[in-house]
DNA sequence: TAAATTATGTATCGATCAACACAGAATCGA
DNA sequence: TCGATTCTGTGTTGATCGATACATAATTTA
């Protein structure tokens, strides 16, 4: 019964994917519906009248990144046998990720806005609040390894999981400037080497 | 002879100190010239006499805060007496300097202009150049380390400086999401425990 | 086939963007 | 005092921004 009236002429999950990579590439500001409609392959109103407005498409498309860019990151940290394979693993598919030649360098929900504005207030808020379930994730992969008894009962799960998600961050702006996969991999290796003091040589 | 004409009827350093603050909490895309001419107190016609250009007034801007807001951070990196107090000093610094009350959150360098676009390229390529000036500038500091017999000979001088920037521009974004200086503190002390790996115990 | 419904393309809306034309005002050297 | 020079405020420029009005096309239901 969804199906009256005359049939959309275009894939919408391809239009959506399209304007994820447009946004990824130059942020929330920086695409115009110029951009996004040209990319999309389609005219403004088909935009509006299947994704309702620019704010509510960029929505969807970190939802859509989230879902599809996302998953190797944060699968592997949850899915490594141990905490500091899960942190290692996090970092590793991180460097790749955000150096794949066929993608826009670095990460849309650490680059997508970052200025609040008040044009943008609900963008920047929402991209602010992926920032902090990551960390959260990241934050409750270690607090696992303590309840296991893997980490120390006074490893500092927090102040840890705040480092390893702004090195994290700061790794899109390297990638950003044009770091090689082999320069993300140096810094991972930097925040591997805090690991060691952190929780012992023996993990 | 410059006093021909009649005179400017407004500080020029402090017009300029204002367009500064704009672009350092908007970036150079999200502050527009009603945005600068209202903070800088004059009308555009001004503003275009006095620096010449919306670009032009950014690149002046973002020497003003590299001469002006950036100094703590690189003299501690040059002053101090060891390799590990200047990176401590440097990430402390970045710290202080990241969460002032009184001043935007962040770097304006590491967020100014992240997004490479045809409208603002050279912008792009300026803070570019700046960023990577400054991770020159740790790895000299590391480097002199090792020529003076501080660090073994088989550091790894660039991967190092590597680390230490990507987790200084983490740190923007960090404080960009509204990490108090304790919270930034807890990534210093990761980069320090990494430190400590690198460096061996004894430095 | 007719009525209802939804999508598409063209063309455009008011707002805002960065930048400037122009005339008057304020200082200079002569 | 006067011409030359430079700055200031008002008003406006063409371009682009995000978002729609409107007529037409294409489908379903009756």
């Amino acid at each position: 019964m969804p199906e009256r009236g005359r049939p959309r002429s275009f894939d919408r999950a391809a239009a959506l994917r399209r304007a994820m990579e447009v946004f990824w590439a130059k942020g929330y500001e920086g695409a115009s519906l110029s951009d996004l409609t040209a990319a999309m392959g389609i005219n403004s109103p088909s935009l509006y009248a299947a994704f309702g407005s620019k704010e509510a498409l960029f929505l969807e498309a970190t939802d859509l990144y989230t879902r599809s860019e996302g998953t190797d990151i944060w699968s592997t940290l949850k899915e490594a046998p141990t905490a500091r394979l899960a942190i290692e693993g996090f970092l590793t598919e991180t460097a790749r990720a955000y150096s794949r030649a066929d993608r826009p360098q670095g990460c849309l929900i650490a680059l997508g806005a970052l200025h609040q504005d008040s044009t943008q207030g609900l963008i920047c808020q929402d991209l602010r609040r992926r920032r902090a379930e990551n960390q959260t994730a990241l934050q409750a992969r270690l607090d696992r390894a303590v309840a296991e008894g893997e980490l120390p009962a006074d490893f500092d799960c927090r102040a840890a999981a705040t480092f390893f998600a702004t090195v994290q961050h700061g790794m899109s702006i390297q990638a950003r400037d044009g770091a090689t996969h082999a320069a993300l991999m140096a810094t991972v290796a930097g925040a591997m080497a805090a690991w060691r003091t952190m929780a012992g040589a023996n993990t």
